[in-house]
DNA sequence: GGCAAATAGTTGACAAGTCAACCATATTAG
DNA sequence: CTAATATGGTTGACTTGTCAACTATTTGCC
């Protein structure tokens, strides 16, 4: 007998998994119908409408993503003109960010349609559902740390 | 006036994108604290060790990866000796994809680690909830397809 | 039978994500 | 003051994911 069956289907991790691909294959479609960026492109562009994100640290922080593709991510918008950095005279480490105003327009006239896919998305929830659900994402975010414990002994 | 922010902390999609790479980021530590492999061969050998899957082309069905990625998945697999492809002699397109001795007593060596670490995270689900995140992960998935009317105009 | 279309898989090119080494500038502690 | 440390950012190497072109079979149709 060889009963080691694994049941992927069941398995939250995989099926969150399939989700987030299948999820972002749909936005970088939408952007590419409209403008020529990509999603992390676009994600950097809207974290930059906040007012509160001077520096590319901010960016880091904000996002969490990784230093490097922060850096080329924001070299590609400035290539780009959508994006505009310059040095911090008061500490020459830092690097300041901001739109260019290509950028912001191109903002402002996508985010019309990405708010649409969003309540597309969303369609069919219950305010109490989407509530529920921001509220396992959270709780499943706080468990993404190492674990002790899982030793096999 | 300038306002538009645009508050990627209540956007789903980015919310879900932030909690799958954390989520993959653990599996992967796990995993090589335990084994040289990788996620996505982790994956593939769990879908082996259903009888149901004989050839490539249903781990491709299983799993809704890319051709190519399975392919290769498959070939580092076969180069670790967890996995063997064998011609089908009744259809020569076909490869035949089986389980070694050595990924099957691997898988099993894994799976109790694997489980412990699902339980981990849906520890503090109550199995009502566990349903509804499930339900919602479907009734996303199911909208993930092409939008119509998304138009700006 | 023979040709078009479908299916299975491989491969190469390229984009995106991850990791670590490295450089420059600031801060701090002796 | 200056040496060690911390911070912000860049870069290169490597892995993973994605797309499309291509080969080899098989199937279906006339």
């Amino acid at each position: 007998m060889n009963s080691i069956v694994y049941d992927l289907n069941r398995h939250l991790t995989y099926r969150l998994a399939r989700l987030q691909s299948q999820l972002s294959a749909q936005a970088t479609d939408i952007l590419k119908q409209h403008t020529d960026i990509s999603l992390s492109e676009w994600r950097v562009l809207t974290i930059l409408t906040d007012p509160k994100i001077r520096f590319q640290k901010d960016v880091l922080k904000a996002m969490g993503l990784d230093k490097g593709q922060v850096s080329r991510t924001l070299k590609r918008l400035s290539d780009k003109k959508l994006a505009i950095l310059s040095p911090d005279e008061q500490d020459q480490r830092n690097r300041i960010v901001a739109l260019t105003d290509d950028g912001k327009s191109l903002v402002k006239k996508m985010i019309p349609v990405m708010l649409a896919r969003q309540a597309h998305l969303q369609n069919g929830f219950s305010k109490t559902e989407l509530n529920s659900l921001f509220h396992f994402i959270e709780m499943l975010e706080s468990k993404t740390g190492p674990i002790k414990d899982l030793e096999s002994t």
